[in-house]
DNA sequence: TTTATAATACTTGTATACAAGTGTACTTGA
DNA sequence: TCAAGTACACTTGTATACAAGTATTATAAA
């Protein structure tokens, strides 16, 4: 693959991963950052050669960036999407929506065990915070929600998720890189949120939940305009580095 | 492609389809009529042969069947997971889950235009049920819904929809083919709820919204166990026709 | 008979080749 | 200068070839 500049998809998350998968992250990440431009009309066979790949790779990352809508296919060229603000508030809607159903279902079984994993993976993001780790730190958060969703065994549900999750990650990706540069004290904050949401789930505390999701959206909604549009021109700027 | 089986797949929606996409949509309706049980072992190279074609349009049907969750690419060979009753009362979870947030949109503007747009599809259905077109009629009443999510310009909602719309698609064009056989008079009781339906976003009632929505879905879902499996058999037995 | 090893017949993922179609740009004619 | 047509470069979709890996089966040794 190219070396010519930084990968912006953390490589220790493609160890086992195909070629294939491989510029299907590192093309949503440079999408998402806004390293390619929206309106950008991409080509198979200049995509292979800019990551020194064939174009079977490649047209598997287009047909799945397509699916998450950042992509456009079109009859000669992929146009770039990209995400706008309005994809990110709508996908807190989306969010809304499914971790509003989940808890539903929660409050009717046995949440003891779900509540120790979560205890866990609080745990894991303080230390990532503790030692800076940005791209840690997203994982864990990620896998916060996705536990709670697992939990109630709602496979359609399920795949929502799965088909928000690439750009929601990629986001938070970006986000939280910026954030341990610039706003490191907003993690109190975020740690709070999720401390709050456990107790929601302990308490089966309806109110509770929506509150600390809404507190946790708000946060992240609220920082829209001005981080994540830094971010992006930092990205453009700098092509970070992770290794 | 190969003739030794009739296709249960309507020819007529193919008109301009790729072989990717035929071999999709027709993979995807023999999974869901039972055809191809649960458990089987989908080998791309078997499949190519049956189809008479190579590997590559194989692979892009494997691909979009499993993000559907109805096949699971494993290390070797594709496994045939199906479409259970549990998946289809998920479906309709996410449906009612997705239908009624889009209602909540929709009472907030103008929805002259949507509402006449609603009647005409309406009266398509009527058509399609006074020439026993099973196919249009299935076609119409995804229509009918698809209409009215799209109206409230949410691409993360319409991309739910467009998930799970294929198997839905194909469920319901085996429904309704059975049900065009032997009961006939079930689209009496649809064509009154979806005309309460069209009542209700005119009222801006929501409570009668989500009336109509869990009628037409308890309609539905009250013939699962019957029904459904019977056109299970049925789809098995003989290999409807459609041209 | 059982166990270890080797041959085989699969599998996937990727590369490459080719056909058919589409837009662009250039040439030719007025 | 402008219009129509023609060639060319580039696109997608599909077929085929190949490498690397995995289960299975057959064979050989104990």
């Amino acid at each position: 693959m190219a070396d010519s500049i930084n990968f912006l998809y953390p490589e220790k998350w493609l160890l086992k991963a195909s070629v294939g998968d491989r510029i299907t992250c590192e093309l949503r990440m440079r999408i998402i950052a806004g390293l390619i431009e929206s309106g950008a009309i991409l080509s198979e066979n200049k995509l292979a050669a800019d990551f020194s790949a064939s174009r079977s790779p490649v047209r598997e990352a287009l047909k799945k960036l397509a699916s998450e809508n950042i992509i456009r296919l079109e009859r000669m060229g992929a146009v770039v999407i990209g995400l706008t603000e309005k994809d990110i508030n709508e996908i807190y809607d989306v969010r809304l929506l499914i971790e509003s159903f989940v808890f539903e279902r929660l409050v009717r079984i046995d949440t003891e065990e779900l509540t120790k994993e979560l205890s866990k993976i609080l745990e894991m993001m303080q230390v990532a915070i503790k030692y800076r780790d940005a791209d840690e730190f997203s994982y864990q958060d990620l896998l916060f929600h996705e536990t709670i969703i697992r939990s109630v065994n709602h496979s359609h549900i399920l795949m929502i998720w799965n088909n928000l999750k690439p750009v929601m990650e990629s986001f938070i990706l970006l986000s939280m890189r910026g954030r341990f540069q610039e706003t490191y004290n907003d993690f109190t904050r975020i740690m709070e949120n999720h401390a709050l949401y456990i107790e929601a789930i302990k308490a089966k505390d309806r109110s509770l939940m929506i509150q600390s999701l809404h507190k946790n959206f708000d946060d992240v909604q609220g920082k829209v305009d001005d981080l994540w549009m830094s971010q992006q021109m930092l990205a453009k700027g700098v092509g970070l580095n992770n290794d």
